[in-house]
DNA sequence: CCCGATTCCTGTAGGC
DNA sequence: TGCCTACAGGAATCGG
């Protein structure tokens, strides 16, 4: 489940064998994900040059003269540099092939996932438009968190896993930010103080960083471009280790559905 | 505007 | 062994 680590893990990955580098063909075996992969798309890309590889929220932006490829994993997408005669698995949809002799192989099983271009400025794509700030970055800090909160009532954690007010933080991040900030992830977004807020953007800033640091968060079969795992798994304090014993307190973690969303949290730790 | 529910899809796990 | 069902989840969309 790619969130933002998994997304930059990625894009770090690949980064090598794509920036810079020409695309001599497109090959999609399957055009039927979350959109349809356009039927224009390889004309926008033959002969190409990729001139930058970046970010933003999780998409892949590739940045050409005129105009972006972006790429959304979804929930089970993957991209791969393989070799061109490497035979192809179930659910490797689109080969991108590029003049640094690699091939780009995307795997997504569920097809949640998005290749779609744009001549627009990026930023102002209606799939981009709108978005939060990175979490990352300087302007995603616990005053937005307190300022956008006020008067909401969804949970904190479905809060901040919306992305209208911070990208990038799925399911698996939200409840472990929540855990080392000990905020209880049903609480009113609302009702949450300035001061837990701070708490919770801190903790938000610093597990995303290690989780990249780690290569993200390899579940099931989350890959980085080169194929391998991410170890970040080994570190979730809480997220779905429901009925598990809490790692500071040895309280038992409690599960629950919060917003159509699987969560785990210590009812001890987390007030 | 806000919020909860629904939808897309397939692999896997659990029950019987 | 196999059939059936539930569940996992990012994010757009819809209805109240």
């Amino acid at each position: 489940m790619p969130e933002l680590p998994e997304v930059e893990t990625t894009r770090r990955g690949i980064l090598p064998f794509v920036e810079g580098f020409v695309v001599e063909d497109l090959v999609v075996r399957n055009r039927s994900l979350r959109l349809p992969v356009p039927t224009t798309l390889k004309r926008c890309l033959r002969g190409r040059q990729v001139v930058a590889l970046k970010r933003r929220a999780k998409y892949l932006l590739f940045e050409f003269e005129h105009g972006h490829l972006l790429v959304h994993l979804g929930m089970s997408g993957s991209l791969c540099l393989v070799e061109a005669k490497q035979t192809l698995r179930k659910h490797d949809h689109i080969d991108l092939c590029l003049s640094s002799g690699k091939v780009l192989r995307y795997h997504d099983p569920r097809r949640f996932g998005l290749w779609l271009w744009t001549d627009q400025p990026v930023e102002e794509h209606a799939l981009l438009r709108h978005l939060g700030p990175e979490p990352l970055g300087p302007d995603f800090d616990g005053e937005l968190l307190f300022q956008k909160s006020r008067k909401r009532k969804v949970a904190v954690k479905s809060f901040l896993m919306d992305g209208k007010i911070v990208v990038g933080i799925g399911n698996i991040y939200a409840a472990e930010a929540l855990f080392a900030a000990r905020i209880r992830p049903t609480r009113a977004a609302g009702r949450v103080s300035r001061l837990e807020y701070q708490r919770l953007a801190e903790h938000s800033k610093r597990i995303l960083a290690e989780s990249i640091d780690q290569g993200g968060t390899t579940l099931k079969d989350f890959v980085g471009g080169d194929g391998s795992p991410g170890y970040f798994a080994q570190e979730l304090a809480v997220y779905g280790r429901e009925g598990e014993s809490c790692g500071v307190c040895a309280g038992i973690l409690k599960g629950k559905v919060i917003g159509q969303r699987a969560s785990c949290f210590c009812p001890n730790c987390q007030k």
